[in-house]
RNA sequence: CGGGGCGUAGCGAAGCCUGGUAUCGCGCGGCCUUUGGGUGGCCGAGACCCCCGGUUCGAAUCCGGGCGCCCCGACCA
């Protein structure tokens, strides 16, 4: 069901008071989030496309490297958080059940998926090994901020590796690198690889996948096919800072904001010693399970993609995270010859497959035209009086607000999904 | 955790200083109008003025306490 008519799309023209990021501002203004509270958001129908279109493609690329899929709770017992040392950290959520049992909120899931493996895992045999769920995280932020952007409450993919040893360690990680690579690629976000700092992760090395863009929490250097967080770049002794920005090996590196999308670990036995998990090598020696955990948070994903390519129109989505294809706008009114045509091209592109959006509403034409710039599909479709007496569908492009070659009106239904399906292949 | 700001209708705001129970725009409902860039008109509905307490004949307004939200910084995915 995708009659605007019927759909809850609740766009608006003010941005909410004290919104200050352009995604804060544009995401509500579109109808694709809603807050409930502080760094508390609900993701309404058309923002939840756009979540899970992420997710779809974190899943496909995860799976690809032999990933496998499961579930663990966001409730959990406090022990295994005590055994690891993390159930001191400020952001955790910590709660007793009716029975004063200790309970905390997981902020992350290397205890619980640590957990099973020292139950489940008992020899070489099982190594290596790759899992992973996609599910909501609690974090006690001192400070949420820019609406989606840094939450309470937020879903993030992230994956576990087992392995026998360090060497089987790296291979783990460089799957994943390459994996997070592709996933990059695919969102279409200019996007770089840094090295980072490992944090309260723990363990042996990191790199963070980071989204440039004016809302960014981070700062990352970047010169000369170099790419650094600027707090492990300045530890580093060959870069030094000069005035406002950063040199390395006297070159100058530029300094960018940008959002942190995902992040990479090495942790080594940094869980699996305290929560027991080790497995019989082949000499029957007990050893530690190496591992290695990988984040992804799919609304940052979203928040970059926002921020990255807005315009003073509104949103502008990259095609692999669009929550529809085509926005078709109809002008006319119900029972004339030009809604009628509408109509029919709305069946048509349904039958064929595309993913549209029918603006059906009894609105100014200003006004519809004004709603799909600020949700931003890729392509609109303008069926009006002007139709008609052209023959000819208008098309606009909204990355750059372009005027696009327009469809024949006349022909066959399948003659249009596959001209429409062309369009689609060249946008960005 | 330090600093700053703000809570009045679904959204955005005015009123608060100088007390007399509320105003505007958008949105929403009805009728008419208009139909290629937020059309125009008429009518209408909608507010425990964040909460509790105090002062007062009378509190959105003054005083005390609380809660909530935002922004900057620290921290952090």
């Amino acid at each position: 069901m995708t009659r605007l008519s019927e759909y809850l799309l609740p766009t608006e023209k003010e941005a909410p008071a004290d919104a200050e990021a352009i995604s804060h501002k544009l995401m509500v203004r579109a109808g694709l989030i809603r807050q409930m509270g502080a760094g508390i958001w609900t993701w309404l129908p058309a923002g939840w496309r756009v979540h899970e279109r992420v997710v779809e493609i974190v899943r496909a690329e995860i799976e690809a490297i032999g990933g496998q899929e499961m579930l663990m709770p966001v409730l959990q017992p406090a022990e295994p958080w005590r055994r690891t040392g993390r159930l001191e950290i400020e952001e955790l959520f910590k709660l007793n059940d009716r029975k004063g049992s200790e309970l905390v909120l997981a902020m992350t899931h290397e205890e619980a998926v640590t957990f099973h493996a020292a139950q489940i895992i008992n020899s070489y045999r099982d190594l290596p090994l790759i899992l992973f769920h996609v599910q909501v995280k609690e974090r006690d932020e001192p400070r949420p901020r820019a609406g989606v952007l840094r939450t309470r409450e937020f879903v993030m993919k992230d994956s576990y590796s087992f392995d026998r040893d360090p060497a089987g360690l790296e291979q783990s990680y460089a799957l994943h690198v390459g994996a997070y690579d592709r996933i990059m690629e695919r969102t279409g976000l200019r996007y770089y690889r840094v090295e980072s700092d490992v944090g309260m992760m723990g363990g042996l090395g990191a790199h963070e996948y980071m989204a440039p863009c004016a809302a960014g929490e981070d700062e990352i250097a970047l010169g000369g096919g170099y790419a650094a967080n600027v707090e492990v770049a300045l530890r580093s002794p060959e870069v030094e800072r000069v005035g406002e920005g950063l040199r390395r090996d006297g070159e100058l590196l530029t300094v960018e904001p940008a959002i942190e999308i995902g992040n990479i670990f090495k942790l080594g036995t940094r869980y699996s010693e305290p929560l027991g998990a080790n497995y019989l090598d082949e000499h029957g020696a007990e050893r530690p399970i190496w591992m290695g955990s990988y984040g992804l948070g799919p609304a940052r994903v979203v928040a970059a993609a926002v921020e990255q390519f807005a315009d003073d129109h509104g949103i502008s989505w990259p095609r692999a995270l669009a929550p529809f294809a085509v926005h078709l706008v109809a002008l006319g009114r119900p029972g004339t010859p030009e809604r009628d045509a509408a109509d029919r091209i709305y069946e048509d592109l349904r039958a064929g497959g595309v993913d549209v959006l029918y603006d059906d509403r009894e609105r100014a034409a200003g006004e519809k035209f004004a709603d799909a710039e600020l949700l931003g599909c890729p392509l609109r479709l303008t069926v009006g009086r002007r139709t008609l007496e052209s023959g000819e569908v208008e098309v606009q492009v909204r990355r750059g607000r372009a005027e696009a070659p327009s469809l024949p009106l006349t022909g066959e239904g399948a003659d249009l999904v596959r001209r429409v399906d062309e369009l689609w292949q060249s946008v960005p």
